[in-house]
DNA sequence: ATGAATGCAAAAACTTTGCATGACG
DNA sequence: CGTCATGCAAAGTTTTTGCATTCAT
């Protein structure tokens, strides 16, 4: 048995060929966040027959079952990323595209601290640093 | 000549009706953020014949110009806010939709010290906290 | 007057849904 | 085998675009 369909049943899906190979895809990917579309085209270009929707409601369900995340980054669409490794914020690179992870202790619980002084519980979050390489002139 | 005329003016863009009532409309709404949409509805109530594809276009500009800030918080469309503040940033009651802003200095200035660390320069920055009311019982 | 801005409608981009068929347990 | 998942196509949302007309300078 697969470590794909062991995540599925911890998860209480069944195991069918889609969700098994949308969860490897996402996992072999070499960009770690993927769109809907991205993936759709990647099991496409696999020769992996998988519908535009069933991308999408698989997609959902794993965001439901906590085994991805969905992130909506600037640009009108979702992207998704394997919820594998642990809680990280992003810092994207304006000119390159490159996306950087990062996890920062001080700036976690200044959010928790700042979410309780307001009275409020904190449920999620978004944080995402756009950067650049320094330039002597600009 | 208007406040609002010589915001357009000095943003370089042509004092029309359009752009004069929409700048008002996110000045004056109760709601600070509001969508294309809410911009849209609030003008047609108030009398004033736009078009919804104006309103995308002008909101649009005054992004460009500066004038205002789009953000994309969860849930698929974009909502505006009159960059007339400072800078802060936000946090969303996830079930109200109430919109807070906040500054924390502790955080801007642990924010550019990762991005110095990592040998980049912070460009932009982009945080949500989404949050919600304390229960008793979930 | 002349070039830019608008309104309308059509289209594009992204995502969801209804329903008949097919697959999992 | 019964039920849930899938595929396809159609519809829903949000946003953009083409084009004739109107408006600002």
């Amino acid at each position: 048995m697969t470590m794909e369909n062991n995540e599925l049943r911890k998860a209480g899906l069944k195991v069918t060929l889609p969700r098994v190979k949308i969860l490897q895809m996402l996992d072999q990917a070499d960009q770690r966040h993927m769109s809907a579309e991205d993936v759709y085209k990647s099991l496409m270009e696999a020769g992996e027959d998988v519908g535009l929707a069933t991308v999408y409601r698989v997609l959902t369900q794993f965001e439901a079952a906590g085994l991805v995340e969905r992130h909506n980054f600037d640009g009108g669409h979702a992207v998704f990323e394997l919820a594998d490794s642990g809680h990280h914020d992003h810092m994207v690179d304006v000119d390159s595209g490159e996306v950087i992870e990062f996890c920062d202790p001080e700036i976690e619980r200044r959010q928790r601290e700042i979410v309780k002084e307001h009275g409020f519980e904190l449920v999620d979050h978004n944080l995402v640093l756009y950067i650049r390489k320094p330039k002597k002139k600009d």
